[in-house]
DNA sequence: GAACCCATCATTTTT
DNA sequence: TGATGGGTTC
């Protein structure tokens, strides 16, 4: 195990048994799964057709995935590498029918959800002010996460008027997924515990093949993840899960630190190994993070060093407001490029995306290409949402759902009062609205519009029919011309319509790559792949260009030079979290603030304004409690470093801690910038850079892997002391890779 | 059914 | 400030 430190080697080693992996930041931990798996198969000879690998996202299982083809070779592909949604989709499509269901169903997203919580509402006249979409989203995931029932639910919450409602709306919900053959994502994990509950055999039939299971990000695990987990690990044991409880930022989305925080009590026969040495960042930097992070209680007890240089002084800059944050930033981003530095090695960190957009305009201002990450995503646009409803709808035309989005889109004047009464015919006749719609002549009361349903569906059984016998990507542009779609939007002659028909365009593109790559082509897959592969596997232009996003975001990033803006009480830390009854919410914010600091490897500049809009509101924020826990010898700090006494001349800080929300002041309407957002760059994947390694190639020699074959040596790019080659393969295409993990002979 | 006006409301996000 | 959703009007 060349290249592994004495830690990263024992975690590889303990094969048989539990294992906690605790895995700082910067420590290399992609590195040690890669390789546990690489010596799983090498030296313990275990049959890679055996090894269970979960990721949360999708990026990460890709880049898994690749690097363990890289580095494992022959018999790879056989490594379940996977998010747990997809593993659960793909167990539930196999065994779904033994749950009563339909092994065709649709997945819910978050705006089908929501969908199908307002129908509920409407259904129960209750009222949205009251029974806010969002908040019962979020009881009923929270439900089905600690596995209750809408009937468990009401039991359990017995006394309160307001939450046997909130039970009735998870019941209706409930029984609308069911009647549509819909899964939501929750449902993904729990009818998946359901089957192995139900079906020990099936359970069983998965132990015995997942004898070897990891689990990365185990700190962002909900309570249904950890039995799932459990379940499967049950019979051999032999789970290792990998995860850094300070990186622990998605309690709001239902993250159980617990998991980590428990697990050598959950099984105690656990090994522990904790990863520590950091490979990233300046000391200075490491140590500001650790500053920052021992604030935080009850944590697991370790604590990151570095051989890394000292390196530069955090800086820590007050503004005096957030334009002039913004115009900072830019300045010192120019300087960054002055001495050589490239954007691409930049990225500037942000709370909340309302913060974005006054950085995107000064960047605009200052010719500064940037690409934001994350935003909303591709799949959530409108027109592509469309498209995805025709297609639902045709792959399962028991999805209401999808069937009123579309219905009328674009207009057929097939109007709500239409809609609304063969809905309630579909109630009475307890069928599905499509089924009502194939016999709207027979219909009373919809006189006019009955001829205007029966094209409609007309239209609809023919796309059916080439969805039986033709290719998908022939389907789509079927479905854009003859709704009349496309013409639609051609007619418009609006930038926005432009911009909605290349969006069109590229989802066709997707179709037409799935179709080219999947095995097997099938629309049920491609739903299934535009459902769980939520963000644009973003183009990589390759152009320079300056990162911006949220702190959210940034997670498993890294990059040289890092901006955190927005450093002030109330904002970082949010003011939610402050006013939390939680005391855990503000240890969440410092460990997103941990994860910023972490990010950077050589420079780190952090900045505050002493006059910010929020919300259309004028604040004067005090600086944030986390600039004040970083060690006062790491920081250089610059501007103005009194709070609002830049405006109010010599008043006591805490006094605005205190009466903050008194300092502000209603903006008066006109004002305005004058730079409007041009169209947002599409997202760009961004990939760590790893470690060592002793190479006899270079660029243009011909190399041959193990897996890929012969190939040629287009770059290579120095991390540490790895390199990462890019190579084009004569059959696979470009890759990269790590030296170290590739087992690249030179030819 | 579409264009407009007003009131309201604001973290973080992947699957 | 801005996006969004509901209600009103033509």
């Amino acid at each position: 195990m060349a290249g592994l430190n004495p830690k990263q080697e024992e975690a590889c080693s303990y094969t048989e048994g539990p294992l906690l992996i605790l895995a700082g930041a910067g420590s290399g931990k992609t590195r040690v799964i890669t390789h546990r798996i690489a010596y799983l198969i090498d030296e313990r000879s275990v049959n890679p057709y055996n090894i269970l690998a979960i990721t949360f996202t999708n990026k990460a299982a890709g880049e898994m995935r690749e690097r363990v083809d890289a580095i494992v070779g022959f018999g790879a592909e056989s490594i379940w590498v996977s998010t747990f949604h997809s593993m659960c989709v793909r167990i539930l499509r196999r065994f779904y029918e033994r749950l009563g269901g339909k092994n065709n169903f649709t997945i819910y997203d978050a705006d089908d959800q929501k969908a199908a919580v307002k129908e509920v509402l409407r259904l129960l006249s209750l009222d949205e002010k009251q029974y806010p979409v969002r908040a019962m989203i979020a009881a009923i995931s929270k439900a089905k996460e600690s596995f209750l029932s809408p009937s468990q639910y009401e039991e359990q919450n017995a006394g309160s008027f307001r939450e046997q409602n909130v039970a009735a709306i998870y019941r209706e919900y409930q029984k609308r997924l069911r009647s549509n053959n819909a899964l939501d994502f929750d449902d993904l994990i729990c009818r998946t515990i359901d089957l192995f509950l139900q079906h020990p055999d099936v359970l069983e039939l998965y132990q015995e093949r997942f004898r070897y299971i990891m689990v990365d990000e185990y700190q962002d695990t909900n309570h249904a993840q950890f039995v799932l987990v459990k379940m499967l690990a049950a019979k051999y044991r032999n789970l290792c899960v990998v995860g850094d409880d300070d990186q622990s930022i998605y309690k709001f989305r239902g993250a159980n630190i617990y998991n980590i925080l428990n697990f050598e009590e959950e099984y105690p026969d656990a090994k522990v190994v904790k990863l520590e040495q950091n490979y990233r960042s300046t000391a200075n930097i490491l140590n500001a993070a650790n500053g920052v992070i021992a604030n935080n209680e009850g944590r697991k007890d370790k604590s990151l060093w570095t051989e890394n240089p000292e390196g530069e002084k955090v800086v820590f800059t007050r503004y005096e407001d957030d334009r002039g944050e913004a115009a900072g930033v830019a300045k010192r981003i120019f300087k960054l490029l002055q001495a050589g530095g490239r954007l691409s090695d930049m990225a500037v960190l942000y709370r909340t995306n309302a913060q974005s957009r006054i950085l995107e305009e000064q960047m605009i201002r200052e010719n500064i290409p940037y690409q934001l990450v994350g935003g909303t995503n591709f799949y959530a646009r409108k027109e592509i949402r469309d498209m995805v409803g025709y297609l639902k709808v045709i792959s399962n035309p028991a999805d209401d759902i999808s069937l009123v989005r579309i219905i009328n889109v674009p207009r057929r004047g097939i109007g709500d009062t239409t809609v609304n009464r063969m809905r309630d015919i579909a109630a009475e006749r307890g069928t599905s609205l499509y089924d009502v719609l194939l016999d709207a002549d027979q219909l009373p009361g919809l006189s006019r519009a009955a001829g205007k349903v029966k094209d409609f569906v007309e239209l609809m059984e023919r796309f059916r029919r080439t969805a039986e016998d033709g290719t998908i990507s022939v389907l789509y542009q079927e479905i854009l011309d003859q709704t009349g779609y496309r013409k639609e939007l051609e007619q418009e002659r609006t930038d926005e319509a432009r911009s909605r028909l290349e969006n069109l365009q590229e989802l066709l593109n997707k179709i037409s790559d799935y179709e080219m790559h999947a095995e097997q082509p099938s629309l049920v897959e491609l739903l299934e792949e535009i459902s769980l592969v939520a963000d644009t596997d973003a183009e990589e232009d390759g152009s320079d260009r300056l990162t911006m996003m949220t702190l959210h975001s940034a997670k498993g990033l890294e990059f040289p030079y890092v901006f955190m803006v927005g450093m002030e009480e109330r904002l970082f830390p949010s003011g939610l979290s402050l006013d939390s009854d939680d005391p855990d919410a503000t240890e969440e914010e410092r460990r997103l603030c941990y994860v910023g600091i972490t990010r950077a490897m050589k420079q780190l500049y952090l900045s505050a304004a002493g006059r910010r809009m929020v919300n259309g509101n004028l604040t004067f924020p005090a600086v944030s409690r986390f600039i004040e826990e970083i060690p006062e010898n790491l920081l250089q700090k610059e501007g103005k470093q009194e709070d609002a006494d830049a405006i109010f001349g010599s008043q006591d800080r805490n006094r605005y801690y205190d009466e903050w929300q008194g300092t502000t002041f209603r903006r008066k309407t006109g004002s305005g910038y004058g730079v409007r957002r041009e169209s947002r760059p599409k997202p760009t994947m961004q990939r760590g850079l790893p470690e060592k390694a002793a190479v006899d190639y270079t660029v243009g020699d011909t190399v041959k892997h193990i897996k890929f074959g012969r190939g040629v040596v287009k770059e290579m790019i120095r991390g540490g002391n790895d390199y990462e080659v890019t190579v084009l393969f004569d059959g696979a295409g470009e890759k990269r890779m790590f030296a170290s993990l590739a087992k690249l002979r030179k030819v």
